[in-house]
RNA sequence: GGUGGGUUCGUAUAACGGCUAGUACUCAAGAUUUUCAUUCUUGCAAUAGGAGUUCGAUUCUCCUACCCACUACCA
């Protein structure tokens, strides 16, 4: 059978990373398996609904090289795959589990399931809708059959819940938690359908499209885990059993410091993103996101992959391809992970040194253009390639090389006091004599060593006159290497700089 | 409160029941460099606690503690 998993989000909100991590998980598992990954839109809450998630959400993905097979967007032949344009599909589903005794209509009002709730809580017991209880409630259950026929008739305020079978222990198997069991006396009577937009909940429209998809792993976060016993009874009432999916149930991903999952806040609070693109809410709220952060998608999804999973070998650094093909469910750890800013800042470097020069000059011409810069795209890769090792974004650049665009108009007060002094501006000014006179050619490797010959045979201290050079040439005591400057900027530009330097001071 | 899940350096993680508990990030020190950064080397740092099974437990069992999730006509 054709391995098909789905991601199925909700579009309450902006896609979290945590919820990226499990569209990526379910990609990998598909992928590796030779399978389909689905996405399918799970907007059955009309109330939480949120413009623009949806698109956001497809965004997201597809920035993160995570592509579905069949989905919304996408199409495919199990379509719609937004649950909102499937409700004719739910009601039969949900009255076929009337009809065959495993739920029931239930007409209680929110008043009446409020006080009994706050009797219970009373007497300081939980109020628990279900087998205990569900005979002191309206129902049909607790109602004639005639009683029920008017009340479906001339009200619409009626739901249909799942009779939670009594004294069941449900054996669970989930790929990365192995068994788990529970009593159904804990559980209850869950809603399956609501009166409040007449829509299937969750756990009614998620079990019938899995099983309509021919979904054959659901892999999801930990906060399911608690419906997992639900979901198998649905499956049992409607007779699928045979064709049921295998569940992994994953880690949730917890905010670096302090307890508790991760949440828009933390990032907020110690400045990192928590969703992949920048989010605008419709309240005009605007949280960041990776990609506009600087991140490069293959090092989110790399990062990402590694919360939480472990290849079981030393590599680190996974191309997609690379992650599809060491993936493998196993390899899921059952504890939440602390998600590590820094980590992922890691990450983003290494693959910053891994890209070639010409793309990352690519980038960041926008950015030289956004400071006023026209710059030759030759020159911008010869910068590049100097400085990438230095930087973890494409737009630290800018702060690193300036002024290898434009010259230095203020100088660094301390390092200017340290090197701007005793012999060294004369020294400067005889060094850019010499270069006048130069005639060498004006490269890295010729200039370079033609300074430090000359300082060398006039025995001046190297580091002192090197960095008050520095300070002339880029108004810092600290930075790339003189000869590398120099040779970048020009012999013209050289002793430009070392003259007005000299003026400056 | 109830139910379920979880617990290895600060963080992410490795270790068929068997070497001195490994690796990466962070941090510190040293080397290199004209400075800074890079790079290289070294170092700091963990099996939550207690019983049990076993020749031997990070690994299996139980108890305790702590953490997390769920406990809606949300998903």
């Amino acid at each position: 059978m054709k391995t098909r998993v789905r991601f199925a989000p909700s579009p309450t909100g902006p896609l979290h990373m945590g919820g990226v991590r499990t569209a990526l998980y379910n990609y990998l598992y598909a992928k590796r398996r030779g399978g389909d990954f689905i996405l399918r839109i799970e907007d059955t809450d009309s109330h939480r609904f949120v413009p623009g998630a949806e698109q956001y959400i497809i965004e997201s993905l597809r920035w993160c090289g995570i592509v579905p097979d069949e989905g919304v967007g996408i199409g495919g032949p199990h379509a719609p795959y937004r649950q909102s344009e499937r409700r004719e599909i739910y009601r039969q589903y949900a009255e076929q589990l009337v009809a065959s005794g495993h739920a029931y209509y239930a007409f209680d009002s929110a008043e009446s399931l409020e006080q009994a709730r706050a009797q219970a809580e009373a007497s300081g017991q939980t109020f628990i809708y279900n087998s205990a209880t569900r005979s002191a409630m309206c129902n049909s259950l607790t109602l004639s059959a005639e009683e029920t026929e008017r009340l479906l008739r001339e009200t619409d305020t009626w739901t249909i819940r799942f009779k939670m079978p009594l004294g069941r222990t449900v054996q669970m198997d989930d790929l990365i938690r192995g068994h788990v069991e529970i009593n159904s006396d804990t559980l209850d009577d869950k809603v399956l359908w609501k009166r409040a937009d007449s829509l299937p909940t969750y756990h009614l429209a998620n079990i019938v499209d899995d099983h309509l998809m021919e979904i054959t792993e659901v892999i999801r976060g930990e906060e399911w885990l608690p419906s997992l016993p639900l979901h198998y009874l649905l499956y049992e009432a409607f007779g699928w059993q045979d064709s049921m999916p295998r569940f992994a149930h994953l880690p949730l991903l917890l905010k670096p410091v302090g307890n508790g999952k991760l949440s828009k806040r933390d990032g907020d609070k110690m400045g990192f993103p928590v969703f992949p693109l920048r989010w605008v809410s419709p309240t005009g709220e605007v949280s960041r996101g990776y990609r506009e952060d600087g991140y490069f998608p293959e090092a989110f999804v790399n990062m990402l992959a590694l919360l939480g999973w472990n290849p079981g070998t030393e590599q680190e650094l996974f191309s997609m391809e690379e992650l599809v093909e060491a993936f493998s469910l196993e390899k899921v750890s059952k504890s939440g992970a602390k998600f590590n800013p820094e980590k992922a800042k890691w990450f983003n470097r290494e693959y910053l040194r891994g890209k070639d020069d010409a793309e990352l000059a690519e980038a960041f011409l926008p950015l030289l253009e956004a400071q006023g810069v026209r710059a030759d795209k030759a020159f911008v890769v010869k910068v590049v390639a100097l400085i990438k090792e230095r930087a973890t974004f494409v737009s630290d650049f800018w702060d690193i090389a300036w002024y290898l665009f434009k010259a230095p108009t203020e100088y660094d007060p301390k390092d200017a006091a340290k090197f701007w002094k005793d012999e060294n501006p004369a020294r400067v000014q005889e060094l850019a004599a010499f270069v006048r006179d130069f005639d060498g050619a004006f490269e890295r490797d010729v200039i370079g060593p033609a300074l430090e010959e000359y300082i060398r045979s006039r025995e001046w201290p190297m580091g002192k006159v090197m960095n008050a050079l520095r300070l002339a040439l880029t108004g810092s005591g600290s930075g790339l290497g003189i000869a590398d400057v120099a040779a970048l900027i020009g012999k013209e530009e050289f002793l430009a700089r070392v003259d007005r330097c000299c003026k400056y001071a």
